[in-house]
RNA sequence: GGAAAUGUAGCUCAGUGGUAGAGCACUCGGCUGAUAACCGAGCGGUCACAAGUUCAAGUCUUGUCAUUUCCA
C-alpha cells in the first residue's frame, strides 16, 4: 500500500504551542514575553512556586521588600533595584528554596504631605490646619494610594514575582500598632528622649524640613548673597588677653543678638596683633594667624610683613577655651530669668576651620547644629528668639516683631553704632531653599523627639561584621564609618500624615505626668475607648484627666508630632506582620531576612533604620545580606533628567526590546557591585545580541532541524562524540560557575558565564554539528536538547521571560521556574576534553589566520596543514573536525619538540619567569629579563644561560616563534605548540575551490528567491570552457549541497557573470522544481 | 565643609606583587541555507599624578588631583 502524505510535517517543537507552526526565526521578544505574561497569570506559577516548596516543607530564603513611596510612576532606578529583587529570589526558588515575596507601600510623611498640598493648592501649617486636618489626611490617604496600580502594572511588566494582594501598607491599623510597640520599647530601655534639635526650617510654611526635603531636586541648595558681618568681642577676663577684642565673622547678622559664646578650633594658630590704626583706632586683636591678611585695611596694615610684625604672641586655639568676653546685647543678661552662668565665653571646637573669615565663629546655640552641639556641651542652654514665622519674639525688644532677614541690616547699623563692627562685606554661598515656597530657609531648634542612637552605637557597629555587604566596602566603609559617627536621630515631625508619637502629656507643668503607649489594649483601658484610627486629628481625641493631679483639673493630651516615615519603614520587619500582637512564630523564623537590595543611598536610609530598630529591640542585625547597587545614569553619564531627556523612554524599551532584554542589560552591568551605569538604547540592543539572540537562535536551531527530522529528543549524556561531551562538559562549567556566582549575588559575573557558554554553543559547537543535524544524528539531537534544557534553567532567573518561553518549547513542562537548578554533578566532568578542543579552536583559530596572511580564501581547499602540539596523541581525534573547519584534505598531528620545531624552521625564544627567579637572583632579574628579549642566550646541557647566569626549570619557558619564509608553507605558532600550512595550489585543489564557489552563489540565489531548505531545484550553469571541466568534476558536489535535481553545465558568453575562482565568471539560472 | 567609593584602550570593564587583558566601537579582509550572526588581522595604554616600600608596583603605603555618591 502506497500512501500520499500531503499535509506538512507534523510539527514537534515548540511543544507547548500546539500549533503546526515551527517556532519563529526572528521573533518579537516583547510579544513573546507579554504571551508568557499572560500564562503566569492564569496559570498562577507564581504562587505555585511558593506553594511547591511549602508542600516540600523546604527551608525558607527570607526577602525584606523595602517599601517604595509610590508618589509617581515607576522610573529606571525602581525597575532596576526590582530586577534585583527579583533575580535572587528567583534563583533561590529553583535552588529549593520556599521565598516569599510580599509587596509594601509606604505611605507616610512629608512627601505624601507636599503632594497633597500641590494639589490641593495649599501650603504651609497654616492653612492645612485652616482646610481641617481631618480632611487633609483623608485627602493624603486617597492620594498616596493613586499609583498603586500603575505600580503593579510596572512591576508585572518587569516580570517581577510579587505578593500585591497580600501586601502591606504602612498606613494600616496593624501596622501602627507595631509601629507605637516599638516606640515604647524603645522608651522603656531610656532610648527616646524630647529634645530641641536644629533643623531646617521654613518660615513661611512654618514647618521645619527633614533631611529628605533638602534633597528634593537640585533648586533646593541655590546661591544667594548674604552680608557677612565680622564683629569684635572684647575680652573681661584678666590676664595678658584682658581688653582683647576677638574677631568673629557671621553670614546670618540676624543670630547675633543669641550669641552666647564663640567658638575657636583646637589645632588653629591665633596672632594676637597690636594694631595701632586700625579702623577702631589703636586696639589689640585675636584672629586666626592664617586669616590675618585678609584684614590688613580694616587693621590698618600696609602690608603682610607689617601685620605679622605687629603680632605680639600666638595661641593656639586648644588654649583659649574658658575666655569670657563682653556681650553685644544685654536681651540674656538677666541671671534670674536666663541660666547664662557659662555664657559668653570661647570654647573649643572641632569643626572650626581656617578658611573663611576669622577663623573664629559666633555661636548661638539655637540656629546652628554644630553650635548647639558645642554650647550645649559646655552648659548653654538654647534659647530661641524667633517665632514660628520667623520673627523676632518680645524677648528681642529691640527688634520684636521683625523678621530675621528684614533685621539683619538695623542689626548691623547698631553695631556699627556701638564700635562692634569692624567689617562688613557681601558673600555668595549656596544656601538652602524651600522647594515648595521657594523661600531661603533658615536654621532653627525645635521641639523634636530622638532615639538615643548613640547609646547602642557599638553593638550596632558590633553587629554590623555578622552582616554579609556587596560590595564589601560597604561594611566598614559607607555602612560602617555612618555607623561610627552615628548622631541621636530626631523622629518627630511637626505634620499630619503619619503614624503618632504615642505620648500623652498633663497639660499643666505643676503636676507632670507622661504616658508612652504600645497598643490598642493599653490605650482601650486608660480612655475607655479603642482608637478605631491612629491618624490625626482622631487620635488626638483621645484625652483623659491626669491621675497624678489631685485637683482633677489637668488633662493628658498627646503631643502633636508625628513619626518620621523612616521610623516606620525601619519597622517593616515585625510590622508587616503586626507582631508582637500577631504571628511571633513567624516573627522568630523570619528574622532576621537573608536579602536586601536597594540604592546605594538606603545605606543610610533604610539600610540604617533597620538596623537601629534592629539592634535596639532585638539585639540583632536585621539582615543577613544586604546588596546595595549603584544608580541610574542617562546615556551621557549625568543624572537622569526628564527636561534633557538623556535616556530611553521605560515603555518603548519594554515594547521594542522587552523586559529581559533591560533586565539583561542591567544585571550584566556592575551596578549590583557598587558601579553606576549610564542607559543607552545601544547597550540594550548588546545585550541582545550577545545573550538574548544567540541563545535564542540554538533554541530556533534544534527546533527547526528536529521537525525537520521529525525527532522528539529525550535528556541523554550517553553521546561518545567528541563534540557532544565538550559542550556537555561545558555546560557542568556553565552551571558550576553561575551558581557560585548566584550564591554571592553576583549577577554582573554570572551574565558573563552565560555570554561565554552562548558563544561557546553557537559559534563552536552549532556550527561543527550542523551536518549531523541535517543528517538527523539522534546523538547530537539529544545532547543539544540536554544542554539547552539545563542552561534555559541557569538563565531562568536572569532572562526569565524569554527562558520560559524556549524552556516549554522544549519540553512542554509548567514553568521553568518550578524547576530545580540544575546539578553541575549530572553533567561529564572532562577537563582533558575540555582542554583538548580548546587546543583544537587555537589551532583552527591560528589556521584561518594563516590562509589570511597567505591570501588564500577558506573556500579553496587545501592539500594539508600539519599540528604540532605536546601531547598530541589525545589530539589525534580531532582531525577530522578541524580538516573541515580549515578545509584541507588531511591534517597531520605532531609531537611539538626541538626536532619536530626545527625541522619545520622554527626558532625558540626565552621567556624568563620572574615570579620563579626574582626570589633567588635578586635585582639581576631585571638584566637577565632584558638579554633574554635581546636574544642573548644560550642553552647548554645543564640549563638556560644568559648573561653568566643558568637559569634551571621553571625559571625560564621556552616558546617558538616562526622564523623562515617559505612559497609551500606557512607557519603559526600557538600556545603548545605550531601549525604549518601547506599553501600550495594544485589544478584538483582550485577546481574544487571553484565547485565551492559555485555552490556558494548557487545558494544564496536560493535563499534569493525565497526557497524553502528542503525545496528541489533544476540548474543550470554557463561558465567558459575551462571552469566546464572543473565543474563537472565536482557536478556530485554541486548537485548534493545545492539539493539540484539535474544540472546542465555548459560554455558560454555571458554578460553580468559572478565571479568564481581566481579568474572565473559564472551565470546561474535555476528553477523549483 | 565632612565621609566613602572609583580613576586601566575611544566606550564598558576584568586583572593572586612577576613586566598589561576582554567585549564593544573603528579600519581592512574572509565566511555564511539556524543566526539580527560569525571568523581573521589591524588600530588603540605615561594603568589619574607624585613620592615611598620591594629584586620587581596597575596591584601595597602616603600625599595630590579628578569624578561619583552620601551627609552637611
Amino acid at each position: 500500500m502506497f500512501l500520499t502524505v500531503t499535509s506538512p510535517k507534523a510539527v514537534m517543537y515548540p511543544k507547548h504551542r500546539n500549533s503546526s507552526q515551527g517556532p519563529i526565526a526572528s521573533p518579537s521578544f516583547p510579544e513573546l514575553e507579554k504571551e508568557v505574561l499572560a500564562y503566569w497569570d492564569k496559570d498562577g506559577t507564581f504562587q505555585e512556586s511558593i506553594d511547591q516548596r511549602a508542600a516540600a516543607d523546604a527551608p525558607e530564603f527570607v526577602f525584606y521588600d523595602g517599601p517604595p513611596f509610590a508618589n509617581g510612576l515607576p522610573h529606571y532606578g525602581h525597575l532596576l533595584t526590582g530586577y534585583a529583587k527579583d533575580l535572587v529570589p528567583r534563583y533561590q526558588t529553583m535552588r529549593g528554596k520556599r521565598v516569599e515575596r510580599r509587596f509594601g507601600w509606604d505611605t507616610h510623611g512629608l512627601p505624601a504631605e507636599v503632594e497633597a498640598e500641590r494639589l490641593l493648592g495649599i501650603s504651609g501649617r497654616p492653612e492645612i490646619e485652616k482646610f481641617g486636618v481631618a480632611k487633609f489626611n483623608e485627602f493624603c490617604k486617597t492620594s498616596v494610594l493613586k499609583y498603586t496600580e500603575d505600580w503593579r502594572s510596572y512591576i508585572t511588566r518587569q516580570a517581577r514575582w510579587v505578593d500585591f494582594d497580600n501586601d502591606y501598607k504602612t498606613l494600616d491599623q496593624n501596622y501602627t500598632e507595631s509601629v507605637i510597640w516599638a516606640f515604647q520599647q524603645l522608651h522603656n530601655k531610656g532610648l527616646i528622649y524630647e529634645g530641641f534639635k536644629v533643623l531646617a526650617y521654613c518660615w513661611r510654611c512654618e514647618t521645619p524640613l527633614s533631611n529628605h526635603e533638602l534633597k528634593m531636586d537640585d533648586e533646593v541648595y541655590r546661591d544667594r548673597q548674604d552680608q557677612s558681618v565680622t564683629v569684635t568681642f572684647p575680652v573681661t577676663s584678666q590676664g595678658e588677653l584682658a581688653g582683647v577684642k576677638i574677631l568673629a565673622w557671621t553670614t546670618t547678622p540676624w543670630t547675633l543678638p543669641t550669641n552666647f559664646a564663640l567658638a575657636v578650633g583646637p589645632n588653629i594658630e591665633y596672632s594676637l596683633v597690636h594694631a595701632k590704626n586700625s579702623d577702631l583706632g589703636d586696639e589689640k586683636f585675636l584672629i586666626a594667624s592664617a586669616l590675618l591678611p585678609n584684614y590688613l585695611k580694616e587693621l590698618g596694615f600696609e602690608d603682610v610683613e607689617s601685620a605679622q610684625a605687629a603680632v605680639s604672641k600666638t595661641y593656639l586655639g586648644s588654649d583659649l577655651g574658658g575666655i569670657k568676653y563682653e556681650p553685644i546685647f544685654d536681651f540674656y543678661n538677666d541671671p534670674s530669668k536666663f541660666s547664662i552662668e557659662n555664657a559668653w565665653q570661647v570654647l573649643v571646637g572641632d569643626y572650626v576651620t581656617a578658611e573663611d573669615g576669622t577663623g573664629i565663629v559666633h555661636q548661638a546655640p539655637a540656629y546652628g547644629e554644630d553650635d548647639q552641639m558645642l554650647c550645649n556641651a559646655a552648659g548653654i542652654p538654647t534659647y530661641v528668639s524667633v517665632n514660628e514665622r520667623g520673627e523676632f519674639t518680645s524677648l528681642i525688644g529691640t527688634y520684636e516683631g521683625q523678621h530675621v532677614f528684614e533685621a539683619n541690616k538695623p542689626i548691623t547699623q547698631d553695631l556699627k553704632a556701638n564700635g562692634r563692627l569692624i567689617r562688613q562685606a557681601s558673600y555668595d554661598h549656596s544656601y538652602p531653599h524651600c522647594y515648595r515656597c521657594k523661600n531661603p530657609l533658615i536654621y532653627k531648634a525645635v521641639s523634636s523627639w530622638f532615639v538615643e542612637t548613640t547609646k547602642v552605637k557599638d553593638r550596632m557597629l558590633e553587629l554590623n561584621q555578622e552582616i554579609n555587604w556587596v560590595p564589601d566596602h560597604t561594611k566598614n566603609g559607607g555602612f560602617g564609618k555612618w555607623l561610627e559617627n552615628v548622631r541621636d536621630w530626631a523622629i518627630s515631625r511637626n505634620r499630619f500624615w503619619g503614624a503618632p508619637i504615642p505620648v500623652w502629656k498633663s497639660d499643666d507643668p505643676n503636676y507632670p505626668r507622661i504616658d508612652v503607649y504600645g497598643s490598642l489594649d493599653e490605650m482601650e483601658r486608660d480612655f475607655g475607648v479603642r482608637p478605631t484610627d491612629f491618624h490625626r486629628p482622631v487620635i488626638d481625641e483621645l484625652t483623659r484627666p491626669n491621675p497624678d493631679d489631685p485637683s482633677g483639673k489637668s488633662t493628658m493630651r498627646r503631643v502633636p508630632e508625628v513619626l518620621d516615615c523612616w521610623f516606620e519603614s525601619g519597622s517593616m520587619p515585625f510590622a508587616q506582620v503586626h507582631y508582637p500582637f500577631e504571628n511571633q512564630d513567624w516573627f522568630d523564623s523570619h528574622f532576621p531576612g537573608d536579602y536586601i537590595v536597594e540604592y546605594v543611598g538606603q545605606t543610610k536610609g533604610w539600610f540604617y533604620t533597620l538596623h537601629v530598630l534592629s539592634t535596639a529591640l532585638f539585639d540583632r542585625p536585621a539582615f543577613k545580606n544586604a546588596v546595595s547597587h549603584g544608580i541610574v545614569l542617562g546615556n551621557d553619564g549625568q543624572k537622569m533628567s526628564k527636561s534633557l531627556r538623556n535616556y530611553p523612554d521605560v515603555n518603548e524599551v519594554f515594547d521594542r526590546d522587552g523586559s529581559d532584554a533591560m533586565r539583561w542589560f542591567l544585571m550584566s552591568s556592575p551596578i549590583l557591585r557598587g558601579g553606576n551605569i549610564s542607559v543607552t538604547e545601544q547597550g540594550i540592543r548588546e545585550g541582545v545580541r550577545q545573550a538574548l539572540l544567540p541563545l535564542w537562535n540554538s533554541y530556533y536551531f534544534f527546533a527547526l532541524y528536529a521537525n525537520a527530522s521529525g525527532y522528539t529528543a529525550s535528556p541523554s549524556m550517553a553521546s561518545t562524540q567528541l563534540l557532544d561531551r565538550y559542550i556537555l562538559a561545558k555546560t557542568r562549567e556553565l552551571i558550576d560557575s553561575v551558581t557560585l556566582d548566584l550564591d554571592t549575588f553576583d549577577s554582573f559575573a554570572a551574565s558573563a558565564k552565560v555570554r561565554d557558554f552562548a558563544e561557546v554553543l553557537t559559534n563552536w559547537y552549532i556550527r561543527r554539528s550542523r551536518d549531523r543535524f541535517w543528517e538527523g544524528d539522534k546523538d547530537a539531537f539529544d545532547t543539544l536538547y540536554t544542554v539547552l534544557e539545563a542552561a534555559f534553567r541557569v538563565i531562568a532567573p536572569m532572562l526569565p521571560l524569554v527562558a520560559e518561553e524556549m524552556w516549554r518549547g522544549l519540553t512542554d513542562g509548567r514553568s521553568v521556574h518550578l524547576e530545580s537548578w540544575p546539578e553541575a554533578e549530572e553533567f561529564l566532568q572532562d577537563a582533558h576534553l575540555v582542554r583538548d578542543m580548546d587546543a583544537i579552536r587555537e589551532a583552527a583559530s591560528s589556521g584561518l589566520s594563516l590562509r589570511k596572511s597567505s591570501g588564500i580564501r577558506v573556500r579553496q581547499p587545501l592539500a594539508k596543514i600539519t599540528v604540532a602540539v605536546v601531547g598530541s596523541d589525545s589530539l589525534r581525534d580531532y582531525a577530522e573536525l578541524l580538516a573541515d573547519e580549515l578545509n584541507v584534505k588531511a591534517v597531520d598531528i605532531v609531537e611539538a619538540n626541538a626536532e619536530t620545531s626545527s625541522s619545520f624552521g622554527l626558532k625558540q625564544s626565552l621567556a624568563v619567569n620572574a615570579r620563579a627567579l626574582g626570589p633567588r637572583v635578586g635585582k639581576d632579574v631585571q638584566r637577565i629579563i632584558g638579554q633574554a628579549k635581546a636574544g642573548n642566550w644560550e642553552k647548554l646541557a645543564e640549563g638556560i644561560f644568559v648573561d653568566g647566569t643558568l637559569l634551571m626549570e621553571p625559571e625560564y619557558e621556552l616558546t617558538l616563534v616562526a622564523d623562515n619564509e617559505s612559497s609551500d608553507f606557512a607557519v603559526g605558532v600557538t600556545s603548545s605548540g605550531f601549525i604549518l600550512l601547506d599553501t600550495r595550489l594544485t589544478p584538483e585543489l582550485q577546481s574544487e575551490g571553484l565547485a565551492r564557489d559555485t555552490i556558494r552563489h548557487i545558494q544564496q540565489a536560493r535563499k534569493d528567491f525565497g526557497l524553502d531548505v528542503s525545496d528541489r531545484i533544476s540548474l543550470q550553469l554557463v561558465c567558459d570552457e575551462e571552469s566546464v571541466t572543473a565543474l563537472e568534476t565536482h557536478s556530485d558536489l554541486i548537485s548534493r549541497e545545492t539539493l539540484a535535481s539535474d544540472i546542465e553545465i555548459a560554455a558560454g558568453q555571458i554578460s553580468a557573470p559572478l565571479s568564481v575562482g581566481e579568474t572565473g565568471g559564472i551565470a546561474i539560472t535555476l528553477a523549483k522544481k
